[in-house]
DNA sequence: CGGGACTTTGACTATTCTCAAATTCTGTGG
DNA sequence: CCACAGAATTTGAGAATAGTCAAAGTCCCG
């Protein structure tokens, strides 16, 4: 993978009343009057695609909200061979972690031009304080988080190789643009259903060859959503 | 896998105050008066090994701590397959998803005689308007499901059979016996790590002809935690 | 003692990985 | 606009790994 330099451009203050997609972010539930009450600066941030968020072991003091793009959190094994365990896409929340622990516990990097606010945590601890409803909304995003988890190991985990890339496809292509989705690399796309990069390129190929799939430009996937869902659901 | 009928056995109401564990558990931080303030009942229950805790698409009422013995939440793809996606022992807490849905997204299996707390989520939901020391140890919960599945992908779902079996052993044996530790079944081992149970097998007759491990009785490993160690860390 | 459920083993097949070499893509500087 | 270097992708061939199907072998309980 191509070095990307670590770097970030600070958009503004984010307009948090004004939000496209407040009502579903992490403060949906909130009244005007608890808006008021945030004190502490909200920030819009974009990352290119590649690079790094955080890493891990670093200081945990920010949560992310993802406005657009893509982000990948990584996790290690000792031998040094990692595994991407999340991909989390617009109005996902990372980082949560945050709330509990000093450290993040993975690396979070950009695959695609992401948008993302940051909420410094203790602006988070202080709002629940006050709003229960906060709470609830937190706790469904755990909920959610688990969730997508669960879906990881039973879909990505599981199966041929060609049933892991055709599921991560059809999860991609879910947003629905008639089939169409942005991919990122033939490495990630490995790296997120543990196979090797050769083989996820040689299904990927294969997919075309049936014309499951096609490529108008390098990651521009197009599906046949309805023929590739047969592949895997019988 | 022999039929075991759906049973239980309750216990008795649990006089959590003075529980062994309770240290360890949910209510850890909370005080007497909060104590006396619960008035609903929290439940003692044995399953025996086999027995379903409860099955997808149960109606989510319940929030179940594990006294001892060992639990599997398994989860299933269109195709019928089956994944196990967690395995719980005691102190953990599961079916949190209660708290936020109306139904159990997985199947809850015992793979040992198991003990369970079950606590009503509405008394749950009651001590959390009061006591936010709660909320911050439910936090801390779901915070530990989601880095367990998180290593889940990592050490469970990654790597050749080998690997991910020594890992499996190693983290079952963590609880510190000296590398002594309780399987279940070999097709339980292959649901875990996404493998046959011809391959978990072969794997596990391997890792005996090697002198890696020795099963005295059926099921009942020890393991030489060292040399293990050694096989996965380089 | 017998039968059912698990487990182990074997032989064969299919899939995936590894290593290596070609090919394509991308961005930069002439 | 083109040439070129670095990076990523694709493809190939052979080796290693895991899956499949079938046949023993064990264990456990009644």
């Amino acid at each position: 993978m191509k070095h990307v330099a670590l770097s970030e451009a600070w958009t503004g203050v984010a307009d948090c009343k004004n939000c496209t997609i407040r009502n579903a972010v992490l403060f949906a539930g909130l009244k005007e009057t608890d808006f008021d009450a945030l004190h502490r600066p909200i920030d819009q941030i974009v990352y290119p695609a590649g690079a790094q968020i955080y890493g891990t072991g670093d200081e945990a003091k920010t949560l992310f909200t993802v406005r657009s793009g893509l982000v990948k959190l990584t996790q290690y094994l000792p031998d040094g061979t990692q595994r991407i365990v999340r991909l989390l896409h617009q109005t996902d929340l990372f980082g949560l972690e945050a709330l509990i622990e000093d450290a993040y516990p993975h690396t979070a990097t950009a695959l695609h031009d992401t948008e993302l606010c940051r909420l410094p945590v203790d602006v988070v601890r202080d709002l629940s304080r006050a709003s229960s409803g906060l709470y609830h909304e937190l706790m469904a995003r755990w909920h959610r988080a688990l969730s997508s988890a669960d879906r990881w190991i039973t879909e990505f985990s599981t199966g041929s190789s060609r049933d892991r890339v055709v599921r991560l496809l059809l999860w991609l292509s879910e947003p629905e643009d008639g089939g169409r989705c942005a991919l990122f690399s033939r490495e990630d796309l490995g790296a997120v259903l543990g196979l090797t990069t050769e083989t996820a390129s040689r299904t990927m190929a294969e997919l075309k060859r049936h014309g499951f799939i096609s490529e108008p430009k390098p990651n521009q996937i197009v599906c046949d959503t309805v023929r590739l869902r047969r592949l895997v659901d019988g």
